[in-house]
RNA sequence: GGCUCUGUAGCUCAGUUGGUAGAGCGUACGACUGAAAAUCGUGAGGUCAGCGGAUCGAUGCCGCUCGGAGCCA
């Protein structure tokens, strides 16, 4: 233990890294997961196990516009922290970086290796990277947001430069909700709200995936799985869930959309064409965030050697042949994108 | 066939009482530690349908051509 905390990211030569597949949506990650899974358990008797790392996916009844992994697929391999919530329940980083890491202790515990598996960049961070949360309290923020509504976004700003003219600097005056996140930060640890830069920095050993695709074939894919989600359902799955989604559930791609069609506010093709749209930005953005953390290694969608190639890094991960360029990360990253301020 | 309306950025549309144009959305790029499928920033894109006329000067006025919409026959 007293071993662990001092070498951080380094682990025992040999033991099993938690695995991350990260990349765009419709990329392939489920599969790739559950066939790494299998592929591992034959290759090294380690069995593995999923564990979910999609904010959406964790919402009991949002199956289809969230494309989660079929009854058929989880039977292969269990997941976990799939359908952990109602969707009238609010989601939110801390809580997942809490609950991610119970449920890794608890697969390590039982000699299995956790797979993550998600596309939602913060959330596949917050469960392996050094990276913790202030505290915050719902009161406090609510307060503060009212006073930036009486008073505007540009005096509430105003207030943070004073208090922590460092963490002003690095932020936007005009983006009121970090604006009000780091005046809440503030007024409940007493401390300054210093916005410092990501940390790319394991805090558990693990080896990050990515999957990567052509532009033309991902939007290939969206329109694809959009249509898909069309024939399997998604309207009447909406209908379904529509009166119980709470304030974050509510904004699920996908489900504004159809939201929109059933209040007539738009045809039905058109909604479909609209959440295709959303989704190939959202695909770009996800790039972005996976695309700037060097020590993901990427591989090509649809390749056929794929769940080969993947395994084969996992198992140079385990013997440890990536620590030394994992732990340089930040240096890395400070060098060729670096942006200190 | 006659009459009326209409053709401006990829899309939906503003606008200029004549001095070569804007918005929203999209798109590209970027920031982002308690809603991350969120939140926010910056940029690129237009011989203002085509041709001709009057004018110092036209996207705007006049004429014709082409393409839409509607009404009357």
């Amino acid at each position: 233990m007293g071993d662990r905390s001092r070498s951080g990211a380094a682990a025992p030569e040999g033991e099993p890294r938690v695995v991350s597949i990260v990349g765009p949506t419709a990329s392939g990650k489920t599969g790739l997961g559950i066939a790494l899974a299998q592929r591992l358990m034959r290759d090294d008797g380690t069995p593995c196990e999923i564990v979910n790392a999609d904010a959406y996916q964790m919402y009991r009844g949002m199956d289809v516009g969230t494309a989660k992994p079929t009854p058929e697929e989880r039977a292969q391999v269990p997941h976990h922290l799939v359908d952990c919530i109602d969707p009238d329940e609010t989601m939110s980083v801390a809580v997942f970086q809490r609950m991610a890491r119970e449920c890794i202790a608890e697969l390590k515990g039982r000699g299995v290796r956790p797979i993550l598996v998600g596309g939602s960049g913060l959330y596949a961070r917050a469960a392996i990277d050094d990276i913790s949360f202030p505290p915050t309290d719902p009161d406090v923020r609510a307060a503060i947001e009212r006073r930036g509504e009486r008073i505007g976004e540009e005096a509430l700003f105003d207030e943070l430069r004073a208090k922590d003219p460092d963490a002003a600097a690095h932020m936007d005056a005009r983006n009121m909700r970090r604006t009000v996140r780091a005046l809440e930060v503030i007024e409940l640890t007493g401390k300054p709200y210093s916005s410092t830069l990501p940390r790319y920095h394991y805090v558990i050993p693990s080896v990050q995936i990515g999957i990567d695709l052509s532009r033309d074939d991902l939007d290939r894919r969206i329109d694809e799985r959009t249509q898909a989600m069309r024939d399997q359902g998604l309207v009447a799955e909406v209908e379904r869930v529509r009166p119980h989604l709470g304030a974050t559930a509510a904004r699920a791609l996908g489900y504004q959309q159809i939201c929109d069609y059933l209040d007539g506010l738009v045809e039905e093709d058109q909604a479909f064409a609209d959440i295709a749209q959303k989704t190939r930005r959202l695909a770009r953005k996800q790039m972005g965030w996976f695309g700037r953390d060097p020590r993901i290694h990427w591989l090509t969608a649809g390749s056929p050697d794929l769940v080969d190639r993947a395994a084969a890094i996992v198992h140079a991960a385990d013997r440890g042949m990536y620590d030394a360029t994992d732990a340089h990360a930040d240096e890395y990253v400070q060098h060729h994108l670096g942006t200190l301020g």
